[in-house]
Order: C-alpha cells, then structure tokens, then sequence
DNA sequence: CCCGATTGCAACAAATCTGACACAGAATTG
DNA sequence: CAATTCTGTGTCAGATTTGTTGCAATCGGG
C-alpha cells in the first residue's frame, strides 16, 4: 500500500505503454489516462500522488487539468510534472505559473522522467519515495509499514500510523486539530475535531516505550507537535 | 491559526481564482472581493494580514481604497501589494505614496507574486514568515509555538504566549493596556483593561530567568513595552 | 455470515487558564 | 509631605481545554 500512485495523462499509445511498464516495475502503482477529462475523474475517485501530464492532448489542454486539478481540494497539492515539446517555451512558463512542479521536455529518456519523479516525491513527501524517515528514536519504513522505537517494533493502528507518519515528516510543528484532520483523514471530513484527541492518545499509547518520555507534546489551544527526543 | 491572513482584491475572476488556489495550497488563509467597498468592509471586520490590491478595480479605485485602509485604524498598518498594468508608471508612483508597500505589473506569474508577498510578510512581520523572531535574549518560534531566553524552555500560557509575541513583533514601542486588548484579546473585547496587569505580571512570572532583569518596561500612565535585553 | 479490529463519538473527570477583585505598596503631584 | 493616582500581587470562582473511557457502528478477512 505503500507505492506511490502514479497518474499518466499521455494520448501516445506508444509512449504511455513505454513509461507504463517502466515506472511499474520500479515499483510504482500507474494508472494511465489518454484524455483530460478522464483524468480528472480518475484523480478525484483516488488521489494520485503524482500526476505526469502531458502539455499537448487532446480535448480538454493540459493547462486546463492542471488548473482544475489545482482547484480541487483533494488534488490541490498533488505534485504535477509537465511533459512539454521543446520549442514550447510558453507552455513550461504558463506551466509552471499554473503551479506544475517540474517539466521535462520532449524527446526525453524514461530514466531521466524516473528521476525527477524521484525528486520531487523526496522533496514532496520523503516517505513516498521509499525512504525511512527517523525523528529522535522514532524510526518509521513506509515501504514495510512499521514504526518502531529504539529498536522495537511498536504496533500501531492504521489512523495512528498516518497520525505518527504525518508528525514525523514536520517535527517539531505544531498542528491545529484542524490541521491534523485534512492531513490525515483527508480535506473535507466531517469529523468531530475531539476525535483527533483520541487518537493522539491511541498514537502515545502505541509508541510508549520504558523509559522514553511521551515526545507528542500538548499546545494548549493551539493543537499537537511531535517534540523528536 | 497561524495562517497569514490575506485579502485579495481582484475583479478578474479567472485570475482571482487562479491566485486564490494557488496561495490556498502554499498555506495562507485567502479571501477574496471584487469590489473596493466590499474589500474595505471585509478588512475592517477580519483585519487581514496583507492585501494584494489591483489597482484598476471597477467602482471605488484601488488608490481609493488604499487611502481608506490607511485612514482605518485598524488597517492602518496592513501591508498592501498592488497590481498594475506594465505601462501604468503613474499608478505605480502614486500607488507607492498613497502607502503601499511594493507593486507587481501584470503580467506576472503567481511564483512571483508568492515571492513578493513572502518577502514583505517576512520584512513587516517575521513570525508570519514562519521565522523565528528574536528580541534581545528571546527567542519565539512561532512554527513550534515555543518560546527560549538564553536557550532556556520557557512554559508559558495561551494569553501569554500571544503577548509575548507581539510584543516581540514591536520592541521597544509602548502600547497602552487598550492596544494590548485590541492586538492580543481581539477587537472589541469586553475586558477591563486591568486585566492586562494581570496578565503581563503572568508574562513577568513566565519569562523570570535567573540573572536576568525583568524586560517588560512599566509606562507609567502609558502602558507597556519590551526593552530587549 | 461471523468475528475481531478499528473507528468515531459522547460523556465525564482532570488539568489548566482566565478574568475579576481587593488590597498593599509605589510613583507622582503640588 | 500628604493626597492622589497608578501598578503589582494573591486569590478565587468560573470558563475553557484536554485526557480518558466505554460503547455502538463499521470495516475487512476468513
């Protein structure tokens, strides 16, 4: 569950198989969509994590899905990398003025988009990129999906899991209820922000450890940060 | 609630909602007004943090409506960024003497207008940048929601932290017990204003260090302010 | 379909914060 | 120096916020 979603907006066949079969055995979950509007859909029923699209498709343009993309809630900080015709100079501008991550111009080779993929993932998200990330004593694997602390593995639920994967990627940052919320149970749910205290101290009670003090620290009237031992 | 608050002013729908998303997803708390006299309505009732102002607005002018906020006192002090057509030079320089604070010309790209923004956050008010901001032996951090004096933790409360942090946004300056309740209680709180002894005897007790003196100067009849060490 | 795990919620208890007040002491004034 | 005004401090009840627990609903596998 851990590899990351990849969705290919791409009209050629051709190249869109190409990078299918490439990008899957890396170890990435692709969907491909040949069409804007199609893509769109497929983006709202389940976020990607990373869009690839192509500048020039047919139907509704590429700058049209990034903007509405961007304008959707739930994909507004999906990451975007543009695939553009190298004289289109425009195109990358407008681009990225409509909020793509990163482009890469045409012809180009599999291994070169594979790295930028790789790029800004670890820049996005550093535990979609496989990575582990480690907070103090906290150490947590996406691709394995364990946490553990000095050493021991710590069971933990799959809301807490997000809940410690989240704080672990902003230590230190104090989150509102609110905040905590849209980042782990998604935008726009319609949960009773007391139900994150719960949860907070379901996570502290997964991660206790003898002799370790409780690294999630209360703000008071403010909400929760992960204080790294 | 530590979003910088922005108001954009802007009749171009189809950019306004570019603009809008695209700062909705770097993390501010946006809203918008297509008219001068709604913009002033809205800043006077939720002081924003900045206002992105374009100067050629249907109805009242956009020089117009920056004289009004400066003249409101409670706007008096929000930083304004006007947007301008390229080859408006008069609107520019007037724009800066009517008190603006720095001028984008259309057309831009919003990486830019970001840029511009955060600068002038980060100019008039670092805390809102996400920065630390330090004032003599302090230190706030206002991402982590803490506050040090000589690398020292300091436990403070909800109130307290608030007013030690505007404080820290104006040193020196001496404010009387009312701006201290406009400022840090909220406008139109109903709250004797001998509270706020109370609570800078608080702030007092919270940041008390030993060897260090007390920065909190008294105005007598006047008010209070920070004297950094 | 059953069972255990997980989830969200409500309700109560505990902790903490807040605003107000009274009074003593300090500063200011003439 | 005495009167007056202003500020510092201790205290307290009420308000607010958070911790904790039990429970019913839901989900996901077998």
């Amino acid at each position: 569950m851990s590899a990351p979603k990849l969705l290919l907006v791409e009209d050629d066949i051709a190249l869109s198989e190409l990078l299918e079969y490439r990008f899957e055995s890396e170890g990435y979950d692709v969907r491909v969509s040949a069409d804007g509007d199609d893509a769109l859909m497929m983006a709202d029923e389940d976020t990607p994590d990373l869009v690839i699209l192509d500048w020039m498709i047919e139907g509704t343009s590429g700058i049209e899905v990034c903007r509405r993309l961007r304008r959707n809630k739930a994909t507004a900080h999906v990451p975007i990398i543009m695939l553009t015709a190298r004289e289109a100079e425009d195109d990358r501008v407008r681009g990225l003025e409509t909020g793509a991550d990163d482009y890469v111009t045409k012809p180009f080779s599999p291994r070169e988009l594979l790295a930028r993929v790789a790029a800004v993932l670890r820049r996005v998200r550093p535990a979609l990129a496989g990575e582990t990330i480690e907070a103090g004593d906290l150490k947590l694997d996406p691709v394995a999906h364990r946490v553990e602390r000095r050493g021991r593995q710590l069971q933990i639920g799959p809301t807490e899991y997000r809940l410690i994967k989240f704080f672990m990627e902003h230590p230190r940052r104090v989150f509102s209820r609110g905040q905590l919320l849209d980042a782990v149970w998604g935008t726009g749910s319609e949960i009773e922000e007391r139900t994150v205290d719960v949860h907070i101290r379901r996570l502290r009670q997964a991660i206790a450890v003898e002799n370790t003090r409780d690294p999630i620290r209360t703000v008071r009237s403010a909400g929760y940060a992960l204080e790294p031992v």
